[in-house]
DNA sequence: TTTAATATTAACTTATCGTTATTATTTTTG
DNA sequence: CAAAAATAATAACGATAAGTTAATATTAAA
């Protein structure tokens, strides 16, 4: 993944924090959003799905843990690394802070060095992790093949295995046009002989459950995925 | 994993250093190597895949820094940590440091209570994200598997060999599918061949003395551990 | 060695899923 | 624009996978 295409979001109620952290990671090139508290930054999370999320533990109305731990409630952030601002030597923080799902912390006062250094530390992990990435987001659907889970808009859909996969197949790169023998291959396994409709009929079922839009038809060839 | 399992590979071309450095974390249980140069340093994180790497920044031949860079690429050791010995303001070795891949660094001059106890939180971080800690707690299940026993709400359930086993690799990742296959592989190992059914009747038994929710049936697929 | 505990298999039941057949609808093409 | 081709929709059937129980084999313990 390119540096210009790393999202990265940062939550603190000071604006000189959110100001100085935001111009050097800015000047790395990296993509900073910034939000002053917790609830816009679970918010903003939300929206723009960040591959990383600084938070400041100390922040008025809802703290960072708590934000933090509503973030990771998100199934479409599984993959994003959250770390946590905290002031030096505030070690109950920190604890606190990996029970709630974070990934590292950074300790107060910042030095932008040190901190640029850790941020690319911290993605440089999020690159191995993400070859292996469980969870794909498409629009508003999340697949976790992990967990075989499907959300639609953050609701649950489930899926038995076979619409599972196929829609994993389509999702897998919106916009392509999967042949109907590429399907088969793919879903059913090449050994396997099966009539011509029983794509149709699964292509159906997945239409009923996810949304009809969401699956396009392409004549003579087979179907597609698009957002 | 008992401090005594821990290896820590100690690398530094002063002599004083390595006694010093080496005697206090013998002193703590901890199984330490030695290595004065970087090359050898490398060489011996290969053979001995230490859990952590202290490295001086300043040594002649290769640096810190270089050793660093050499032993990151070594998939085999990606789960270890590596701190690098600097002496005091030297800002710019830190940065360097965590670009080349370190986890967190050690100020010259060493203060043997302050090296030891920034080692033993580093380590405990170590076990955090090796989820290889002996004991597990999962709702109200908490798993035992030094001593083999689970407690469920506090009291106490024993669990056969296989039962036990099997809770555990599916409470390792609570929410993750575990196939079928997968199951067979790490519980009974993959040499050795069962009918088709083994699984369900454990299955069924965990469900009847831990709680039949716990275990989600994944048709086609496999099992899974929730909440 | 005997007994008890655990593991596996077998046989059967139940539920769910996948496929096909049928009919309707849409799209393409001559 | 009509006929042919392709796909969509439904329901019904058959296949498959999992659940259950009981019996047998294996292992560990007394």
């Amino acid at each position: 993944m390119n540096k210009k295409d790393i999202k990265i979001l940062l939550v603190d109620d000071e604006p000189d924090i959110l100001e100085i952290v935001g111009y050097n990671l800015s000047q790395e090139g990296y993509q900073v959003t910034t939000a002053s508290n917790g609830i816009e930054g679970v918010a903003l999370a939300k929206s723009e799905k960040p591959q990383l999320i600084i938070l400041d533990v100390m922040m008025p109305k809802m703290d960072g843990i708590e934000t933090c731990e509503q973030i990771r409630k998100l199934p479409e952030l599984k993959n994003s690394l959250i770390t946590f601002l905290t002031a030096r030597g505030e070690d109950y923080s920190q604890v606190a802070g990996f029970d709630a799902g974070a990934d590292d912390y950074i300790t107060k006062p910042i030095k932008p060095k040190v901190l640029v250094s850790k941020v690319k530390a911290l993605l440089r992990r999020l690159k191995t992790e993400e070859e292996s990435a469980p969870v794909v987001t498409i629009g508003d659907i999340v697949i976790n093949r992990e967990e075989y889970k499907i959300f639609v808009k953050g609701k649950e859909v489930i899926l038995p295995r076979k619409e599972f996969e196929l829609l994993s197949l389509l999702a897998s790169k919106p916009g392509k046009v999967f042949k109907r023998e590429d399907i088969l291959d793919e879903v059913w396994g090449n050994e396997v002989v099966v009539g011509g409709r029983t794509i149709d009929v699964h292509i159906r079922k997945l239409r009923e459950k996810i949304g009809n839009k969401s699956f396009k038809t392409v004549k003579g060839v087979g179907y597609k995925f698009v957002e």
